[in-house]
DNA sequence: TTGAAAGCGATACCAC
DNA sequence: GTGGTATCGCTTTCAA
């Protein structure tokens, strides 16, 4: 099944060499038409194939990228992984798919990807707040772009959405409806995401003149279940919020699962708020407001970003923040009349 | 960055050949304690990491993995991913997922993945019921397995759910509920998922005497849209069913949106089971009665298999068929005591 | 217009 | 015990 350059050589009766030059090179390459004739046909008939070990070994590049996600499970990350995968493919690359589980030590592995040649560079979407492999890859000088999350310190080489518009489009929205008490359920904040959202919804209080009360945050980790134990811990409290703003999707739902074990309807009894609009949350019930980011998009972006960077081309824009926008759906009402409720 | 084998010869004083088996072969090597010292310590001082083409070249093995998913979007991917990723991790393996959007001009190049030397071998989750790829990989003598989807006429080398027990499963609960107009969203047809849960479907109707009726069964695609439009066509029927038995999660989501929008009400209105059992099913309202699938453990299993291929051992078990069972939630319930609705 | 030869970075066989 | 050398499959300069 696998001809080798040498097979097809034989077969044509010219020199490997010419084979390689006929196969590879530019259309215009001073060859003789019939024996390139010869050789397309010998190649055709023996399904030749070039070996990319060889290639790799002799281009020093392998066409292949890596991509780290710390939960493949999050569906936020298969919609990024598409638009990168989709570009790749189109530009003749493959992507090999980490999932780090958030793991430190998993991390190391990668930069043996790109220290092992085995890709030409990394898309990270993984990114801590303060991380290691980030530093190594920097001053290793690796080719490598982080997506979704960025990292303090590193002002180019990221395609992120726009977090705090994000933040701010909603935590603006359930001021206007009228809500005083705000939560937050936040995202873990070694991560920039979290960090980000989370100063956002406290600016925006502020520039409201809400006064920022800390027991109405709760650190999140971005899944269900903690979205559903944190609203379970604010539910408990003295003077429960109206309305919460979750710092995803995954933990708007935990939220809503809490709120019905309790009785409460949305949004007659408390607003809610995601981020991400997952496919499927305008499926919810009720159907969820949320900030909508172009996740597909800006895999797209950050893989186009590399791209760029390992053609050697300066990068066009230096870091992209792609813009959001705001999906007002049934899950967010005004707070109810009766003043402080409970 | 990048030291080689002959580099970290040079500082060690010896040959490329030694360092070799020094870094490599077995510890109970005939080397002089000394000289093994040196080389190690050089070859940490010079970070050395092996070059993967070089290796790939010589050793005409790869350590990566392909993986096939028709769409990475639709959760329960990158659930088998996260199974096959872990185990393939675990034995020094990579893998490169690629996004076949269920589109047949992008398969052949994943058997490419396999002439060109790019992988060992391939993991297909995108199996049709008549597939030219997998017919080109077994006559070319290939490494593969499939996943999730099996094909009729391949009775080795896959793993999958128990198909058939689940929609017996799921029907059989709809039908000891009381119901009797029991209709089936289906997945598409040309996939074997689809087909045999049909299959299942039917049989357990006619098994316990309920007449088949066509117009019962819509062919869906296993996303939310078509859910949604299939289930606005059964309630326009003359004679709606009490109950949909739906081929997965996603469609019975959007199978619950239209019941929503025209105000009918779950369970009491109509009974909806799923199928899969996606991460947040239980946070639906109401949770959704649905048919348990280990997603994980699968990815898991058709690693291993195809890591047994690849050690050219005997397959253990020929195939693996994963029981399921049904998850009781909230979704369904005994069809109304008023006859014949409408 | 085409062939010969060197070399990418590693392994493994064969000497010594 | 350790070194030399051929080889994996391909590209690319240099000659002819």
């Amino acid at each position: 099944m696998a001809a080798t350059l040498r097979q097809v050589a034989g077969r044509a009766g010219v020199d490997a060499s010419t084979v390689s030059r006929v196969l590879r090179a530019d259309p215009a390459l001073a060859v003789r038409p019939e024996t390139r004739e010869r050789i397309l046909t010998a190649a055709r008939e023996l399904n030749y194939r070039p070996n990319a070990a060889a290639l790799s070994l002799k281009l020093r590049q392998t066409h292949t990228l890596g991509m780290l996600v710390p939960d493949i499970t999050n569906p936020i990350f298969p919609g990024i992984f598409r638009g990168v995968e989709a570009t790749a493919a189109a530009a003749g690359y493959r992507v090999i798919l980490v999932n780090t589980d958030e793991a430190r030590d998993r991390e190391s592995l990668f930069v043996d990807l790109l220290t092992e040649k085995r890709v030409d560079g990394l898309i990270l979407a993984t990114a801590l707040t303060d991380d290691k492999t980030v530093a190594a890859l920097r001053e290793g000088g690796y080719p490598f772009v982080l997506v979704n999350r960025r990292m303090p310190g590193l002002n180019e080489r990221y395609v992120s959405a726009d977090d705090e518009a994000g933040a701010r489009l909603a935590t603006e929205h359930l001021i206007r409806l009228g809500h005083r008490r705000i939560a937050h359920i936040s995202g873990p904040l070694f991560t920039d995401t979290g960090l980000r959202r989370l100063k956002a919804y406290r600016e925006c209080l502020h520039n409201h003149g809400i006064p920022f009360e800390s027991a109405y945050v709760v650190e999140g980790d971005f899944r269900e279940p903690t979205g559903q134990a944190a609203m379970q811990h604010l539910l408990e409290l003295p003077q429960p919020p109206t309305a919460v703003f979750c710092a995803n999707d995954l933990t708007a739902i935990g939220a809503m699962s809490a709120l019905r074990q309790r009785g409460l309807r949305l949004p007659e009894d408390l607003s809610l708020v995601g981020f991400n609009d997952l496919p499927w949350t305008e499926h919810l019930q009720p159907p969820l407001t949320t900030v909508h980011v172009p996740l597909p998009e800006m895999g797209a972006l950050a893989c186009t970003m590399l791209l760029q960077l390992l053609a050697g081309v300066p990068l066009q824009p230096v870091a992209i923040v792609v813009p959001v926008r705001l999906m007002e759906r049934g899950s967010t009402a005004p707070p109810r009349r009766e003043g402080d409720g409970r």
